[in-house]
DNA sequence: CCAAAAGTGTTTCACTTACACCCATGA
DNA sequence: TCATGGGTGTAAGTGAAACACTTTTGG
């Protein structure tokens, strides 16, 4: 094959879903759009790819310019590219999704100033272009991930407790998670560490707090 | 965020990582370069996604100029966008695997004209690019998949034996198979058919025929 | 002493793994 | 009759799921 450079080029684009979790259910920050088309609809954040720069940073980029938050977790999801998609012209866009503990999504409620609000994942706003099916999409997979990995405790501050971290369970998953197992699960994973610490939460027996071994 | 479109904008390739079971090993689809960068090196077919065309079409397209082939398992993979990835500019490659059945893949082996070959994944010649990365994450990929789901069926013809299936599954994971529990666990799924044939094929017992359920 | 969440073990069931011999055929 | 790959069952072990009561604290 030949590359040559005569084509013309589509824009690409990262657009993001980043996902806590607040008020016991999980959110997913959007945008109101300003501009046409879908003016005034919620939107997903993102934005152009720099000509110089990796799809990786362009998505940490638009997440620290968004969301005000670095060093959370970010994994390339799937990249969208029918050519209507956009009804301006071809975009492609390349998504990311990722997890901001409840912590620093604090940080960005306060210095809030564009129009972007934390929505409910599963009761979502009628949302411009193809993103209610990007977001479908990044749920489905962190569904799945939750059940084969740890990324579970991204959600959460550092340290936490075993009932915290079982909500964030029940929450993304939708349904009821047996205390018992979950802990003997979560406890055999080996990936937390028990802290000398206990978190003193109303008229009840305080919680120990665990931390996750790295991170 | 408001879209324009001053931007310079980078290449968009689709990259393919098609596969097939030939002489008792799994085989990648190589072509030969016959330009710079890299000339002479072996690649994985690929070219320009057009302007108004969706990624899965480009892919199929390119699928059936390089292997000849239609009307095969084909999943996006990963999008690779590091900006010097390719020497000549910005080039951000969406890549797919592809899953041909040793059928198929005679018809291409017959009508071969540019330099394209049959290679071993395991041991492969020195490639351009960053298509060894590419290679490497989609033989993982595929582990995965044979592992969970049912693709494994995708690289066998439409008739086929248990035996093969297994072989299949030994050539992808690179370790022996149980073959009871391998018969056990492949009928319990309940998505194959036996047929009222047999193949004879030596001095031996012959073996029934199986089909999948849908292709 | 009461209300509320934290914490803790055992049994059952399903699924996975290990393992060895007879069968049908062609030469 | 022998060599070759096809075909079959059982027991042990591992992991998931169901399930209820005691503990610790603040009010």
């Amino acid at each position: 094959m030949t590359y040559t450079y005569e084509y013309p080029r589509p824009a690409v684009t990262v657009d993001l879903v980043i996902f806590t979790i607040a008020d016991n259910d999980l959110k997913v920050l959007l945008i109101r759009r300003g501009g046409e088309p879908f003016k005034n609809r919620w939107a997903l954040p993102g934005g152009f790819v720099e000509i110089d720069e990796s799809l990786e940073k362009a998505a940490a980029r638009e997440l620290k310019e968004e969301a005000g938050v670095t060093n959370v977790y970010l994994e390339q999801l799937f990249t969208f590219g029918e050519p209507k998609r956009d009804p301006r012209g071809r975009v492609i866009s390349v998504s990311y999704f990722a997890l901001v503990d409840a912590e620093q999504q604090r940080i960005r409620a306060a210095s809030d100033a564009t129009e972007a609000e934390w929505r409910s994942v599963f009761n979502p706003p009628k949302l411009a272009f193809d993103h209610k099916k990007i977001l479908d999409y990044a749920v489905w997979r962190l569904r799945n991930k939750i059940e084969w990995t740890t990324v579970g405790y991204e959600l959460l501050p550092k340290k936490f407790t075993l009932s915290e971290l079982q909500r964030v369970y029940e929450i993304i998953l939708q349904r009821p998670v047996d205390k018992r197992n979950f802990r003997k699960k979560i406890l055999a994973q080996g990936q937390i560490r028990e802290l000398n610490e206990t978190r003193s939460d109303g008229a009840h027996r305080p919680a120990k707090l665990y931390s996750f071994r790295e991170k």
